[in-house]
DNA sequence: ACTTTTCTAGTTAACGTAAACGTTAATAAA
DNA sequence: TTTATTAACGTTTACGTTAACTAGAAAAGT
């Protein structure tokens, strides 16, 4: 019925270029550089890549021009709203250079997130953009290093020549806490996600010590509380907290999701917020300011760094220029109603 | 120095069976069929495969195989919450089949969106999930139904073979919507998400008419708000409604989002919830039951579509069974604190 | 002993595209 | 007129992989 053979399937260049009466090469031209081409020729060929249904087949075309255009970013989780923001700034930043980006989840595991390296560059990234929680020394520098760039985001540690932008969580996370403890906080409890899973979160539990350290309390005296990182995982840990000990006076939260939580379970539970109690979180999400009293945290410019990374991957790929070095981004204090002085103090 | 040319750069199978002394067919067999190959043989190969830091290539064995393994999925926007739930539903279904996801977003944009199913076409998608706010009827049927699946997640609208996963939005909103005025509401106001950026907000508007219709009341006495999808949105529309008309007795709003902004600034306006005032949502996310009292919504199934999308498209992919047919998922009304009968009617 | 099957691994031909290179004809410069 | 220059397009090859086919050796059956 129709051409030569079965070729009714998915069309290439080639069905394309015979439809058009051209070579494969002028309407890869069409496609690519169409300043190369008449416009009579450009109209005709364009007919037919219509006609045809045709779509540019992504992995011949990789092969051949050895470009992609693409980068990954890895995150730990897409239930995580905080990458997903950063994942949406990126995103956001790309699209009018047409740049795509591949996503890939590592569960917050470091052999998952090797994996997904891998993955990644065999799917063609020409750089990865990662939220890391371990390094891999030996394997990460090996593969990665004189071929793909790897930047990390948000955290300190940073290897060898490879990038990072991120910002400093134990000193973010200190100044908060310097913040709270010197209007008069001394029984305080810290409840923080899952430990193993980040090396943020030690960071940030360490900033906590170092303002305790700083105001003359041990360390030691603080309280800690580990749970999943869910609007229950901090409810649920403040019951536990309250029933170890009622004269708590401050709960501070390793991120806005936990404070959250605190907040909702303290709120039903009757307590007066900031009177009785206050709550603090990180990252200043928007959820921060829905809680009434509005939670007092430390925001944390993770758009901007999602931006920034992408920015430093666009150089490469355009400009052939190496990330390197890091870039620390300032985060701010947000004191809001849920951190007051303790009544206590008001007392004496 | 090395051994013959400048093959410093990306190895390749040919490298790695070079090394390891087989052919290239050999090197293949032992990624894609290690039971084809002999364990020595594969230890070596392997081994190699680790010392050069060897990657396969995606586009390369795409073009061969005429296989990718890959589903592409569109969704409006990162930026929000209950698309992304979907999405990492889905992810998290297809991880253990060895399935990869292609994440592209439309924006509300249903251009944009044509574009990026041509983009996930090209890109090697052997079926596409899609959140589509306007069928394209010529484009669609045309392009996609005999080579590349795709189905519709969320909508009610559906066309021809496609296939479709949602949910009634009209019957769902009316059902709440029926709830809240048999509970005696008269003076509503419904605050909704732009409406040119998704057929789904219609028919909820259209499922608020319904029940106001259903109980007597004109659907034109519905005061209606347009505004962008946030927090604020719905503070200002708060606001806004609330200076139009201070005797409103219940916002109802197209989402939670919406309906947790109003909640935030109507609390900040000293309003009592529910006695001064109800308010609804829709979705159910986990922010509806952040706020005190607790939000009114509806459940929407949406990791539940998202799995039963993702589940098509492996039978598809798998069986090469054509996802036919649309199936409609339950919702739930969750009649929480923010809802309650009027003043005036306990007054009469 | 011989045939048949089973393992194992090599050879070769696509796959669809871009880029390097070659060709032609038309136009401009000399 | 002759010679460069350039615009427009064609031909060919290489990209890295898989799959079909082939082949030899070892194991199993007769």
């Amino acid at each position: 019925m129709s051409k030569d053979s079965t070729k009714n399937v998915v069309p290439t260049l080639a069905d394309v270029a015979r439809a058009a009466g051209v070579s494969s090469a002028t309407v890869s031209r069409v496609l690519n550089q169409p300043s190369l081409v008449h416009d009579n020729t450009f109209q005709v060929v364009m007919q037919k890549v219509r006609e045809l249904g045709y779509h540019p087949n992504f992995g011949a075309r990789a092969l051949a021009s050895k470009r992609t255009h693409t980068i990954g970013i890895i995150i730990p989780s897409l239930d995580n709203y905080y990458y997903v923001k950063c994942l949406s700034a990126i995103e956001e930043s790309l699209k009018d250079l047409r740049i795509s980006v591949l996503v890939a989840t590592s569960n917050y595991n470091s052999a998952i997130e090797r994996n997904q390296v891998d993955r990644l560059i065999s799917r063609g990234a020409e750089g990865i953009l990662c939220f890391r929680d371990t390094t891999h020394a030996d394997t990460d520098d090996t593969v990665i290093s004189k071929t793909t760039p790897l930047i990390t985001i948000g955290s300190r540690a940073c290897r060898g020549a490879m990038s990072m932008i991120g910002f400093n969580n134990r000193q973010a996370m200190a100044e908060l806490a310097l913040y709270a403890v010197a209007m008069g906080h001394k029984n305080i409890a810290y409840i923080t996600a899952h430990l193993n899973k980040n090396t943020f979160l030690f960071e940030r539990l360490e900033g906590v010590q170092d303002a305790l350290r700083h105001s003359g309390i041990s360390p030691s005296e603080l309280r800690l509380y580990e749970t999943h990182s869910t609007f229950d995982g901090g409810s649920d840990s403040f019951e536990k907290l309250m029933a170890d000990d009622p004269t708590t006076t401050l709960v501070m939260c390793s991120n806005d999701i936990l404070a959250v939580g605190v907040a909702t379970k303290a709120l039903s539970m009757k307590y007066s917020i900031p009177a009785d109690l206050s709550i603090t979180g990180f990252y200043d999400l928007d959820i921060a300011r829905v809680i009434e009293p509005k939670l007092t945290t430390v925001m944390v410019p993770i758009a901007q760094m999602g931006r920034r990374a992408a920015m430093a991957m666009v150089d490469f790929i355009v400009n052939n220029t190496m990330p390197t070095g890091s870039v620390l981004l300032e985060t701010r204090l947000c004191i809001r109603g849920t951190l007051a002085p303790p009544k206590q103090v008001e007392c004496v």
